[in-house]
DNA sequence: CGCTTGCTTCACAACTTTGTGAAGCGAGTG
DNA sequence: CACTCGCTTCACAAAGTTGTGAAGCAAGCG
């Protein structure tokens, strides 16, 4: 019998990366159970139910239900109802990472925004004034990075 | 007596200001007070103490300390010591922003290594193994991208 | 039809975070 | 050289998060 049994899923390093990088990821800001879930299902080889992602997580149904709420909001989860079944297959979307810079991505026009009210209650003139306008002009650039970003992202992925 | 009054201080939309950014920045993980401190020192004429920033909020030193402690190391807050004094003084660097993104921004790479990781433990081939390729790609490329925007802001402001 | 079962919702409990009061430390001052 | 005063540190309390168990709802199955 020759060697060529599948690659080694090696189960117990899988568990290590999903949390270390749902771990990472609660650190900034992430809800810890909703990252646990979308690397779970990213690492299976077929969309998973809910049950078995609390099984494999050995979580309460409660706690994925939640999760999955927020993570289908955010577009990193896409849930995928089963004709003639109740229970519905989840799976993450390719580009999920693109959609929530897309979404999230907004987060920097409304620093802008925010911050150029700072500057009208400052003054223009004030030295306090100018540092925040600085920010501002700061966050309108990034913003318009972002956009760029995305879309070089998407071209470099055509080749 | 011509009407030569200073700008428009608006200081009740000025404490808006600081409590909307921090707020906005706190539901993204970043420590309430911090940001409050920071929006406050940016807001003043003038570097701030300690005890000018506590009063000003309404807080305990206690609170400034901690968050002090923490906005200084990330780079946002610089201390200035007062020769001949005990009072230090606070200000934020101009590109404060930068900073942040400079140093918090190496978490790209560190999310690509985790990811990378993530794959040998998959597999390759595995359905599993190549969307979290995908996944690493994408943050290599995103870390890319932020090397090259803060040298276009760099260059930008040059001119 | 009524039972089974998978998901959802709700009230609650464990845990974590965050700011306070009080004590401590040390640089300037008389 | 002892006192003052500004900042820091520590233990604790208040508040907010996050996941659980249990009850509820509704789609399929017998």
């Amino acid at each position: 019998m020759p060697d060529t049994k599948p690659p080694p899923r090696d189960d117990e390093a899988i568990r290590l990366f999903v949390e270390r990088m749902a771990l990472t990821m609660s650190e900034l800001g992430f809800p810890r159970m909703a990252a646990r879930v979308v690397y779970t299902v990213m690492s299976a080889d077929d969309p998973m139910t809910a049950a078995e992602i609390g099984e494999r997580l050995g979580v309460s149904p409660a706690a994925i239900s939640g999760a999955v709420r927020h993570l289908t909001q955010l577009g990193m989860l896409i849930r995928e109802p089963v004709p003639g079944s109740r229970r519905d297959r989840y799976r993450v979307p390719e580009d999920s990472w693109l959609e929530v810079l897309n979404l999230k991505g907004g987060v920097y026009k409304m620093f802008a925004d925010m911050a150029d009210e700072g500057v009208r209650a400052l003054g223009e003139q004030t030295p306090g004034g100018r540092r925040v306008a600085y920010m501002r002009d700061f966050f309108v650039f990034v913003q318009g990075e972002i956009d760029g970003m995305v879309a070089r992202w998407r071209a470099s992925r055509q080749a």
